[in-house]
RNA sequence: GGACAGGUGGGUGAGUGGCUAAAACCAACAGACUGUAAAUCUGUCGCCCCUUGCGGGCUACGGAGGUUCGAAUCCUCCCCUGUCCA
């Protein structure tokens, strides 16, 4: 196995990260590997319950892969013991324990998405719940006598919640210690997670080091903010474009991101340079370039990574056309309304959660409709309007529907 | 085991017998303005019915009962959470 020169590894390596701990001892990692041409052994655990990826998981998901790309081995760790136990941390939700069999296909999912960006060649799929389900109660106890109350507070939301008065279970405090001790098992090198996973992480580094591991380096990567620009990307909150998604929504999501956000999705989500995202962004300040078109085109080369490249163009051609020059969409779901009534269209056509919602849209004056053919839209604001039948192209809103009534 | 505090709409959080479908803020949705971005302004924001009216009905404040003409508000029991003491 050959690797290239260290300095080019670590340059590669440190755009994206926000912290590496430490980058000295990345630097004696490598070389070290590459003296011996042996990869480096690069683990991320994810929760099994999640296995449907939005942007902000790829952020990691690119990081892990630039490990690849240099020739070294990833591990995509599922934390299924979290799983098999069950959480019953969220307080109305009784989350039940999920199966064998649901945690198998979970991981069948994840394959299908994360290899969307990982090499599969290159990465070892495994389970915790190959060494923690063996363990004994001996062992779990001699396990958490390795950390202390106090230490194990001061992890960040631990420490917020306690001063809250928020309940903190004690099998909560298992987890960083469950994870520190799958980087003892798996002899990591290295570890990468999301910010919040900092002190997890780095209790993997106190428990290999007390194994006679040398402790693994930690590198944390910023976590994504979503749509909305403030909260981070998650799909509870609705602000998130999942990696799944058909191009054109994945644009049509991206295009609502704020000015301001799109650098940092620059950095984040491309492989753009640095000193390329100054340009561009001299370019946008400047005014020599309309920011909704450099916009545009980060939409198309995010939408790239998990479509073919036509299909990525295609999208960004329907947006300017369905949305910048206001036309009626192609492609309308049809649906058959049985009732006449426009309120009722509205909710049989699913633009509307219930009549009374599709009440308050019309009296709002966000739906119109035309017969199909006619470019024409026509507003009407009387909710119990009711229409000739005949096939009708309908707007609620953002949303279009084509309706045969 | 004992004493105390608390559980309200998607979230935070007011409300201690009728004026409360429930303040305020956030989120969300819609309209205006735009680059259908952001920001800003305006409106809406439980469900159902119609003759769409500042109309009518139903359901809602941890759960189950009770008091009352009337309860998110008072009483009883239960469940859950936190604090202090042991």
């Amino acid at each position: 196995m050959v690797f290239p020169e260290v300095d080019e590894q670590l340059a590669y390596l440190r755009k994206g990260f926000s912290e590496i701990i430490r980058e000295e001892d990345l630097r004696e990692r490598l070389t070290a590997a590459r003296a011996a041409g042996r990869p480096l052994r690069v683990k991320a655990g994810f929760d099994p319950t999640a296995p449907d990826l939005h942007l902000g998981h790829t952020v990691l998901l690119r990081k892990m892969k630039h490990f690849q790309d240099l020739g070294h081995t990833v591990i995509f760790l599922i934390g299924d013991m979290t799983g098999l136990i069950g959480d019953p941390t969220g307080r109305n939700i009784t989350r039940p324990p999920m199966t064998r069999e649901q945690i198998i296909a979970n991981a069948e999912t994840y394959k299908a998405q994360v290899f969307k960006i990982l090499d599969p060649d290159k990465t070892e799929i495994r389970f915790n719940s190959e060494w923690l389900e063996g363990m004994r109660w001996e062992d779990v106890v001699r396990l958490t006598s390795k950390y202390t109350v106090a230490r194990i507070l001061e992890r960040d939301d631990f420490a917020k919640r306690y001063a809250a008065n928020v309940p903190i279970s004690i099998h909560e405090f298992l987890y960083p210690l469950a994870q520190g001790y799958d980087s003892v098992a798996l002899q990591c090198d290295v570890e990468l997670g999301g910010t919040d996973q900092k002190f997890n992480l780095l209790v993997g580094r106190e428990l290999q080091r007390d194994s006679g591991q040398p402790p693994q380096i930690v590198a944390t990567v910023p976590l994504l903010e979503g749509l909305d620009g403030v909260e981070k990307m998650s799909k509870s909150k609705g602000n998130y474009v999942g990696i799944e998604e058909p191009p054109a929504v994945m644009v049509k999501k991206l295009m609502t991101i704020s000015d301001d956000m799109m650098w940092r999705y620059f950095e984040l989500l491309t492989d753009e340079p640095l000193a390329g995202i100054a340009e561009l962004r001299r370019q946008a300040v400047s005014g020599e370039r309309n920011p909704r078109d450099i916009k545009l085109d980060l939409a198309r080369r995010i939408a790239q990574d998990f479509h073919p490249a036509e299909a990525a163009e295609a999208a960004r051609a329907q947006w300017l056309r369905d949305v910048s020059e206001g036309q009626i969409p192609e492609d309308l779901e049809t649906v058959q309304a049985a009732d006449p009534r426009l309120n009722r269209i509205l909710t049989q056509a699913k633009l509307a959660g219930s009549t009374s919602e599709a009440d308050r849209l019309i009296k709002a004056g966000a739906v119109c409709f035309a017969p199909a053919g006619d470019g024409n839209l026509t507003a009407q604001t009387t909710p119990s309007f009711k229409l000739e039948p005949g096939e009708y192209v309908f707007r609620a809103g953002k949303r279009w529907k084509k309706v045969i009534v």
